[in-house]
Formats: C-alpha cells, structure tokens, sequence
DNA sequence: CAGTGGTCTAGACCACAAT
DNA sequence: TTGTGGTCTAGACCACTGT
C-alpha cells in the first residue's frame, strides 16, 4: 500500500475488527501515530477521519479517539456485504443468476430520466432471478444503455454483470442511489420467491454511477422479506 | 460562519440545490476556489470532499469537480428530512406523538447488548405512535437508559424526545445504525396503522449514539408502508 | 497546566487527462 | 505542455477536556 493514509486507515481498522481493540478502548493519539508511521499529522487525521464516516470510531477534542463498534462484527443479517459502509451488492451476483427475460426496448420517460438520456433511446431490460445456496431470494428488474454499456449476453447476465462491467470493461463503478421501501407482494415475487399473499417484499430502487458521473444502471429489487435486510451507519452533520 | 471549509460547501451546495449549476455542470477547480476564498488548497479540497461523501458531486484527476445530481431535487419521498445524507429522524417528532405507553422495566439481553449497560438495568420503555397531517404513519418502540437520558416524561415524549436530549439535556447526537427490513404487519400495526392483513411494514431497527460514543437510544419502528420510504448515497470504497 | 483533536497554511511532488 | 485532482509535509494557532 503505497498511499499512507490508507495504510494507517487498514492497521487501525483490522486491529478493531479481530478485537485488538475493543468497544469503548482509546486509539492511539494523531501524534503517536505520526512517529510510529513517519507521516505527519494531517496523514493520521485523514486516516482517523475514514474510521470515523465508517462508524469504527469517534473523536472527541480534548479527549481523544474510542473505538465506537467493531462493524461487521454484527453480522447477523442473512444477504450482506458490506452493506454497513453502504455499497449494494446485489446485482454482483455471489450466487447465481437466472434470467426472466432480456430485451431491448425503448426508454421510458421515468428510464430516461434516471439514466440521464434521451426518451425512446434502446435500454436493455432484464429481469433476473438471484439465488443465494439455490434458494431464490431477489428478483432484478434492470435497465441499462447499451450506448454506456456495450456487449450485454446471456452469458454475461448469467454471472455478474458488475464484474462485467469493472474487469472486461474496464470502467469503474463508484456509488450509487437507493430508496428503499416495503411492498405487498405480487403474483410473480410470490410464485418466485415462494411467497403467500400476506407475505410482502422488501423493494431497493436503485440508480448507479461510474466514475465519470454517468448512471449506467436503473434497477427495481424485489427482495424476499426474510432473507433480506440493509443496514447503514450513519453521521450526523 | 467561522469555519472556512464548511463555508465554501455550503456555497456549492446551494448553487447546486438551487439550480445555479446543474447535473453534469463543471465547477471551478481547486485554484481558482482558493483565490476566490482567500485560502490553501487543502482547505478547498476538504469542502469539495464533503460535497463528494454527500452525492452532490463527483471529481476525476485530470479533468475537474463535476455536479452529481442535486440530491434534495428529489423529493418524491413522504417522509424525508434529509435522509440522503442520511440521519434518520422517525424520533425527531415533527408532527404529533401519541403515547400508547411508557414504562420503567429490565433490560433484557438485547436491549443491555445494544445499549452497553448490565443485564436487568432499568430502561425506559416506551410505545408512541407518530402523525403526520394527523395520519398515524409509524409506531414506535423506544429503549433508553435513565442513567444516560433522566428525567423522561409524559410531557417529553407528548413533543420531540431529540430536542429533549439536545436542548433541554445539552448532550449532542452524533450517528446511528439502521437495518431496515421489510414484516408482516401484526394486530397492533394493522389497528393503530390502518393497514389490512396484506398491507406490510418497513421495520428500522436502530442503535443511535452520543458524540461521547454512548447508545443512547435503541428502538424499532414499524412504518406504513405506504407512507415511508428510505434513501441514502452510497460512495464504494 | 498538558494533552488532545479541529482548522489552516504555503508550499511540494505525483498521477492522470486533454491538447 | 497545461490543467486538473491526490497525497503529503512541517509547521501554526485555536478549542476543548481533564488535572
């Protein structure tokens, strides 16, 4: 690791993680860190301050640096990455995908609009079905421009379309846009899912960026409300 | 505002919230800010990476800081305090609060785990149902140690038990966990939320903390489903 | 008081993109 | 080559906390 903010960053959050430090213990102060990894203070504080929007720790002025939680220890939910620091992953496909239908159509205005182009311009739409240990647990409706991302086959939508995406594309993926909500279930998540009537789902709408800005992604999942769940730290301002 | 950081976000942040730069829209490079402002780089850097962190924009080496979207454009959602930047406020009491009941009881092991304190500690139990524009929208079970937030009332809980704790208590609330899912809505949800036996709730689970690192708060809220959605910007790491 | 973090400076060098 | 952002330094001064 050559960027030494991100080292200090590592070091520190490994040793909350596999409990060298534990809930409530202070961290060492920015000028210990400074000689014991050669940098100067404001290395330290950038690396402090990455803990901090990740909820590993907090800071207070005067007093010093605790460790807050240890994050993914509470790993009690059933389809998680790293859901706390935030990224959904769901279209990354760990387990395996199975498509519904793939189409070409033309954009919605609601599409359009999302992905920041022309009403009527091709998008693909896909709907697949992720499994997770052969138990279905999502159903993805996605939409995406063909003129942002090239090439999209069976093949690809079988395995990961991120992976598609970040290592035979080569284009980087850098944030995205969720609202998520509960829905009453309709005929198709209960035939998919194994769902009965009263059974609902839990609904992520998501728009996703690359590192230029564009959104190459508009997506609808209709997740299996017992096999799902997201959680998120947040800072208040 | 004596922070200069904190001053130059805010300037950007409203020309984007206000139009005055739109989605897609460069804005001016770091040198060109430290004159205008009168600083260091490091000082504008820091600005445009809160802005980053927010959704707001987004900045590629070589070519320039660019709007991401206008966050608070978005406003489509019922419920929405600034929930993209993410703080969730179902405590806050923005409408009206009505006490279903509120009582002195043990913790039990869950509730001592998320609020750090022993095994049968007394904590504050309490039901509240929230209106907005006099619809009851979500029900609200709160935990909270009398040793951390003391003299709860009727009274308190009737108004904001947030502004309780940060003006009447001086303490600062400084971030929160959540884990949302979607449940089955139960006989209480169903009468106090109007719901039928089909109709769902968004479940929030959350632990939220003081700036000195305490939980003070731990509570699950069972949402309308109609009438919640939740949102937040996820930057990949 | 000493110890801590928060803000800020005025530079430096590097990596990357467009021309 | 120029312009951009990314990282980093070696200080400085201030604000807050606890002794």
């Amino acid at each position: 690791m050559k960027i030494k903010y991100k080292a200090i960053y590592e070091n520190i959050r490994q040793q909350i993680e596999n409990g060298k430090y534990q809930v409530g213990d202070q961290i060492p102060d920015e000028n210990t860190m400074c000689t014991q990894f050669g940098c100067s203070r404001m290395t330290v504080k950038k690396a402090y301050d990455l803990l901090v929007n990740e909820g590993y720790i907090y800071r207070r002025q005067g007093q010093g640096s605790f460790v807050l939680s240890n994050s993914m220890g509470q790993r009690e939910l059933e389809i998680q990455g790293r859901e706390l620091t935030g990224f959904y992953r769901g279209t990354n496909g760990e387990g395996q995908a199975k498509i519904l239908h793939f189409n070409l159509i033309f954009a919605t205005e609601k599409i359009a609009k999302a992905l920041n182009i022309h009403l009527h311009d091709p998008v693909y739409d896909i709907l697949r079905v992720q499994y997770l240990d052969d138990k279905p647990y999502v159903i993805e409706q996605t939409y995406m421009a063909p003129s942002v991302i090239p090439g999209i086959t069976q093949e690809v939508l079988e395995g990961s379309i991120y992976n598609y995406i970040e290592n035979t594309l080569g284009l980087k993926i850098s944030s995205s846009k969720k609202t998520v909500s509960a829905a009453i279930s309709n005929e198709l998540d209960r035939q998919i899912l194994h769902l009965s009537e009263i059974e609902p789902v839990l609904v992520v709408d998501q728009v996703a960026y690359l590192d230029n800005g564009t959104p190459f992604e508009y997506s609808n999942s209709r997740h299996h409300y017992g096999l799902f769940s997201f959680s998120v730290y947040a800072l208040r301002r």
